[in-house]
DNA sequence: CTTGTTATGGAACGATTGGTTCATAACAGG
DNA sequence: CCTGTTATGAACCAATCGTTCCATAACAAG
């Protein structure tokens, strides 16, 4: 009954994903938005509404995005059967931080970023950026869960978040990868030292 | 010989950062900043060159305001004499993550959030404000050294500089501030099983 | 009171910002 | 082919962006 649209939702979608995560919100501008996009102004308008709108919705892409990774690492049933809890939780840090193909490990975490930058002069979008987190740090505690307590697990989870949270930092900040690995393995050496049901557990240094 | 300078430089400076502390680097206007140096468009560039160059010498004199606050916790020799380096350690995290009164823990860390904002979009600003942690991180690592070997120190040094910017982070997502409270008694502990000098240690869980 | 120098305020700059409007092109159903 | 609906692109908008410029005010030295 009416002209069809010329454009791919998902991959325009995607477009002004790359663009706000290169870029963060302020500093990508509506002509960075449309050439990316391949879209007219007003077709962008009529679409999204505005910038801010798009940032929401690209927020949310990008979240949804992020969950099929989840979905793939700390949540698969299929690997939980065979591996450790923690042989999960290495491969996925590996996964997302280290990866030299991993978009994630050399452009840094898109709801990161956005908690710092709009951190004061937008609480909204610092909170929605904060609510789309929480899967990950339930993914956390889900894989801890499998094999330790269910009390144990939601601080120790919340804990993982953090390091996570720092390692993205320290990503940017451009961290050596081996000495980002080797954090890596400390930390769920420590974690696991923890929670691990042994009854003695004697350790000898110097 | 001229007519003196009407206005206090460091007290302008201390105005911009509250600005760029605030709402972030492009998010701060020229007006806004005009408004809260209380001075006029020429005398800004007069004397700060440009936005730009303001928001370096910005970073530099908030840097330089952290080196008081090490001075006074991680590097004090006094404190040093009496303490612990585990007791300093949580001192100094409790006074920026914790404490209700410290403007850190409620506006997040300028240079941490310079880096999530300017990441791919000025490498120039990411690399100074990596920089300018490079005191913090050294004076986490002067703090192990004092009681632990030269080399352990420095990898754990770095370790606790990345759960710094994980709770930095977390602050800003709003985390409980007893949450928070646990986990740096909780890495703190991990880390001083793990270096204090003892020959066995027994453990028993469960 | 001059003269030299600098700070200052305000007007003005062009460029770019995010956002609107409108005539037109493109298609689906009759 | 016609009609109704919607997508599209270009022109246009006021506002704001960061920046420059200049006449003037304020002081120090002579």
């Amino acid at each position: 009954m009416a002209r069809p649209q010329a454009f791919n939702q998902q991959w325009v979608i995607s477009k002004a994903i790359e663009c706000f995560w290169m870029k963060g919100y302020s500093e990508t501008s509506l002509a960075d938005l449309l050439a990316a996009m391949r879209i007219s102004r007003s077709t962008f308008y009529n679409n999204f509404g505005d910038k801010r709108q798009l940032f929401e919705l690209c927020l949310k892409s990008y979240s949804q995005q992020g969950q099929k990774i989840l979905a793939m690492t700390l949540l698969s049933e299929n690997l939980a059967a065979k591996s450790s809890a923690f042989a999960i939780l290495k491969q996925f840090f590996y996964l997302v931080l280290i990866a030299p193909d991993s978009e994630l490990s050399v452009r840094g975490c898109l709801l990161v970023n956005t908690i710092a930058e709009a951190a004061k002069a937008d609480g909204e979008l610092n909170q929605l950026a904060a609510e789309l987190m929480q899967p990950i740090k339930s993914a956390l505690t889900h894989q801890l869960k499998r094999e330790f307590g269910e009390d144990a697990s939601n601080q120790h989870g919340e804990w993982l978040f953090t390091q996570l949270l720092g390692w993205r930092l320290q990503c940017q900040m451009g961290i050596d990868k081996g000495v980002l690995e080797q954090q890596i393995n400390w930390s769920l050496l420590q974690l696991e030292e923890q929670l691990k049901p042994h009854e003695i557990s004697v350790k000898m240094i110097r």
